[in-house]
RNA sequence: GCACCUCUAGCUCAAUCGGCAGAGCAACUGACUCUUAAUCAGUGGGUUCAGGGUUCAAGUCCCUGGGGGUGCACCA
């Protein structure tokens, strides 16, 4: 039986047999025994589905189909209909079969569509003949996508069900659906997403939670009069952060060119140019270990704001993050996979690195205390640095004592001037820059500055930068010579903030990095 | 990069001290006009990630490589 429906399967078969002798290690069609049992019976009915096309209507792959409606929409229109009733209403529906029973004269089969929802199906004997039937029981598995369509009605046991009058197969699957009553190993929920989105309720809706996400940052700004921009991802320099790129090649150019990890410089030319409030959502990639909090390409959205600073674009931040959660969940309180319930409503804390530090501590900390005094508090903590700079030490005492404390969303103002070279000094307060990190469920959510615009400083810190670079320091911006052309053009005092939109969904759901991303990099 | 855990049927997982490789679902044959993880009778299905080693005997122990996970380090 096998070998009869591979001749109609594969007419090659003859040919690369032989050829494989001689050419043992070239791929070849798997040979029937390679072929699992399943897959063997499904592709026999796929070819009858295809030779019998004219009798059964459509064969295995029909082009288009009489549907009149959704398996949802039919749910919501018949949801008063009682036990063992039937409506009158013809409809026409297809969707995936991922439970069937098939009795002696009365078949079932439980269709389900994209979003979940699910309808049943009853073959009757009465309803569609002894050769209708019989096909059925012979030709639909589990996982086929079906087309039925007939009375809507609801079963003895008041299921809601279409008492199929007409059925054909939309599509026929070959390979058998996962067992949907465990859950997938996890790996197999990554590399077979489309599995797992069948398969699973959460999975589905983190598709969907993403889109709102995405939709209703887009809403806010465009109500905020902030427009969208689309800049290089391929970049002839890396700049804009400090990162390892991923480097590639260009034919045309015939040079190198790196897969963006960030897109600051072009975004800060467009507000040179006049754009004053500009934002990109798009992939910045980093040639950078992977983790649950970090994947290789990730999307960041950044934004910035002519004639504001860190505190405007705080403002917004805290505005863009507690839409999309109102967008989620309908407030500004979210419930997380776990069950957990967060608040990121309100007035998010505004603290600053040294005070949040000394009242840890209990001891004034601050830009002028001496790195003998830090040495020795860090001792103390057990903290090993090894570019002892009184900066570094501050941040790294800071997370040793403040950030495991902090629960609510918390806005972590000022930071050391000496660890932040590329950003502007603070208006009143020597010693730090004004730029803040946003801790949302104990990671750093975005992060804000207001920007460094005067073109002499900028070249200077860009030279130090290049000095890096050619220092060999991998992850050292190079000197962009044509964005600090633009600069010097004059560039309105602004606030910029860039923003892990993954990481935003992370602290929306609850869930870890991969969940939020449908097709995560897998090897 | 380092350490630990893990990989067995289409899917989810068992397999005691190294001693015949198993279950549920799925599949196949048959019965059943209200099933919904149906029930009943019967059947098939395995390169135990790959390669090497130890042993009378390896899914199990050892080595090398690969995939996945976790922690640490690095990193925004």
């Amino acid at each position: 039986m096998v070998a009869r429906f591979r001749a109609h399967r594969d007419p090659r078969e003859p040919r690369e047999r032989s050829m494989a002798d001689e050419t043992p290690n070239q791929p070849t069609e798997p040979t029937a025994e390679e072929i699992s049992e399943q897959k063997a019976v499904r592709l026999q009915k796929r070819s009858r589905l295809i030779e019998e096309a004219s009798e059964l209507g459509g064969g295995a792959y029909p082009v288009r189909l009489p549907i009149t409606t959704t398996i949802p929409e039919v749910r919501d229109r018949f949801v008063g209909l009682g036990v063992d009733e039937a409506s009158g209403e013809t409809v026409g529906v297809a969707g995936r079969v991922v439970h069937l029973r098939n009795t002696g004269k009365l078949c079932f089969a439980a269709l389900q569509s994209g979003d979940g929802s699910r309808i049943q199906a009853m073959v009757s004997l009465a309803e569609v003949g002894e050769e209708s039937l019989a096909a059925w029981k012979e030709l639909v598995d589990l996982g086929d996508h079906l087309f039925v369509s007939g009375e809507v009605i609801t079963s003895r046991r008041g299921e809601l069900s279409i008492m199929v009058q007409e059925w054909r197969i939309a599509a026929k699957a070959i390979l058998p659906l996962p067992n949907l009553h465990n859950e997938l190993g996890e790996e197999t929920r990554v590399r077979s997403r489309y599995l797992d989105l069948i398969a699973r309720e959460q999975a589905r809706k983190n598709v969907i939670d993403r889109a709102k996400v995405n939709a209703s940052l887009r809403h806010t700004f465009a109500g905020l009069g902030f427009i969208e921009v689309e800049t290089p991802m391929l970049q002839v320099m890396h700049g804009g952060a400090s990162a390892r790129p991923f480097v590639t090649h260009s034919n045309a150019f015939d040079t190198e060119l790196y897969l963006r990890i960030a897109p600051e410089l072009y975004l800060k030319r467009a507000v040179v140019g006049g754009i004053e409030r500009v934002y990109e959502i798009n992939r910045n990639f980093r040639n950078e270990g992977a983790d649950s909090t970090h994947s290789p390409e990730f999307a960041m959205l950044e934004a910035y704001e002519a004639y504001g600073d860190y505190t405007t674009i705080a403002d917004l931040t805290q505005k863009l993050i507690q839409d999309a959660a109102t967008a989620v969940s309908g407030s500004h309180v979210v419930t997380w996979a776990d069950g957990t319930e967060y608040d990121l409503g309100g007035e998010w804390d505004r603290i600053s690195m040294y005070g949040s530090l000394s009242e840890a501590i209990g001891e004034e900390i601050t830009p002028e205390t001496p790195i003998s005094r830090l040495e020795e508090l860090a001792d103390a903590a057990g903290i090993e640095i090894d570019h002892p700079i009184p900066g570094k030490f501050v941040e790294e005492l800071w997370e040793h004592h403040v950030k495991g404390g902090l629960v609510r969303p918390t806005f972590v103002m000022d930071f050391p001037e000496d660890t932040s070279p590329l950003v502007r000094g603070h208006r009143s307060i020597p010693g730090v820059v004004e730029k803040w990190d946003l801790y949302v469920r104990g990671f750093e959510l975005a992060t804000g500055y207001s920007e460094l615009v005067d073109p002499v400083i900028q070249r200077e810190r860009f030279v130090a930068q290049a000095t890096l670079a050619a220092g060999g320091d991998p992850e050292a911006m190079q000197l962009d010579e044509e964005f600090l052309r633009a600069l010097e053009f004059g560039m309105p005092p602004s606030g910029g903030m860039g923003m892990g939109i993954d990481r935003l969904l992370m602290a929306i759901t609850g869930l870890g990095i991969r969940e939020t991303i449908l097709f995560p990099l897998v090897k």
